[in-house]
DNA sequence: CGTCGTTTTGTTAAATTTTTCATAAAAATA
DNA sequence: TATTTTTATGAAAAATTTAACAAAACGACG
């Protein structure tokens, strides 16, 4: 569970330094930029999952910036949020207008803001396609739970997680430093025989021969 | 992408004439009635898209029209907006209880009104779930009431809201973010204890064996 | 205004999950 | 074969999450 890229766009140093601290606290990985244009700039090298973005700029306002941002088709999955003053009711239109996808009024409450960024990236998460369907061997991300011939197995959540991304690849060797990054992510840190130990739970529940070490590698889902 | 249908639903005559106008200029389908009894009617044989709808109505008023609306299920999926007088606070939050998806107040600018018209139509092409509704005992949305092999069993209002979400979809596992999202909107931010003691009080009510923790992602409602 | 039912919060205890650690076993390397 | 590296295993510590309870806050209503 990857944390999500969000990119703050404003040019309040304050507010900056609030959103900043605030959603890397909540375990975001955070980038900042102060202006339009360096956010234009930005997302020329990086792509983050969602852009909150200023209204009110000097120069390249926000609904500008987003216009231009959505207008590339590359960009179209970018959630943006816009940052309005308060009770502005023609910026809040003009801003879904431009295809923002939601807004915080300032003065932004740390709880509505996070509530909402979450909702956000739950939205769009949910419309992806859906995963390939393994048909031995059923995960079930709905109902958290493994369907294997007739019988469902329930398992906890870093289990579910690291079978679901071996199976997601049968035959595929998945390395280790890969099962970290995708199962744990880059901020949370956890030693190699947390990895061993998961994998010897699932072998428990599922049985011994749907997963394979490949040493000095990682391990991979059989076929 | 044919045209959506939008009803109008309010009882001074220069509203409906001025919404119908600008909303037909716009390209939409556009029906119109004058009060909330013949909205009823209306939906029996049409299913608009998107009811506009005006609280403050003589003999049934627009929060009362709403729930009605969205008691039944077929209903679900109509968009409904409030237009509200200027600054109602309370019509604010009791329409978004009574299902609303969005209010929008008086006086009301044309171009709000498109705008926030378009989002909303666009947020639920957006997000569509399937929402199969299973009845293994009956939820009674008009009266909040549940019925279970004969006996009714009365719930207050979030402790139903939260049981009928859960059994909108059974076996499927509730996120604690997507049920507080669901139930109680992004809005209102209350802690994950609320959604533990209500669980709890409707598992006294209707009996342990309906409701199981998934630990670490949330509730599901067992078949 | 006081009362009652509902909703929310905070605290503590219990349960479960996640991680670490020490040691054994296995595989690879030399 | 001896040595080194890597993984498996069992037990236990640490962390997280939920249940249970008590109480406060809130709202509707007489």
């Amino acid at each position: 569970m990857n944390p999500a890229h969000i990119l703050i766009v404003d040019d309040e140093e304050d507010i900056r330094t609030l959103l900043h601290y605030n959603l890397q606290k909540e375990g975001f990985k955070v980038d900042v930029v102060a202006d339009g244009l360096a956010c234009l700039e930005f997302i020329q090298k990086e792509k983050p999952a969602l852009i909150l973005l200023d209204v009110m700029m000097p120069q390249l306002d926000g609904i500008e910036v987003c216009e231009r941002i959505k207008a590339d088709p590359i960009n179209q999955d970018i959630l943006i949020c816009f940052l309005t003053a308060r009770n502005e009711d023609y910026s809040q239109i003009a801003g879904l207008d431009a295809g923002a996808d939601d807004y915080i009024a300032k003065p932004i409450k740390t709880k509505v803001l996070l509530s909402r960024i979450h909702a956000m990236l739950r939205r769009s998460q949910h419309n992806k396609p859906a995963e390939p369907v393994k048909p031995l061997f059923h995960i079930n991300r709905e109902k958290y739970l493994l369907e294997k011939d007739g019988q469902e197995i329930q398992l906890p959540r870093k289990e579910f997680e690291l079978l679901a991304l071996l199976a997601s690849r049968p035959n595929f060797v998945f390395k280790r430093e890969q099962i970290l990054e995708k199962v744990w992510g880059t901020e949370i840190i956890v030693g190699d025989r947390t990895i061993d130990v998961h994998i010897r739970k699932i072998r428990e529940k599922i049985g011994e021969q749907y997963i394979s070490t490949i040493k000095g590698i990682g391990y991979k889902f059989n076929e």
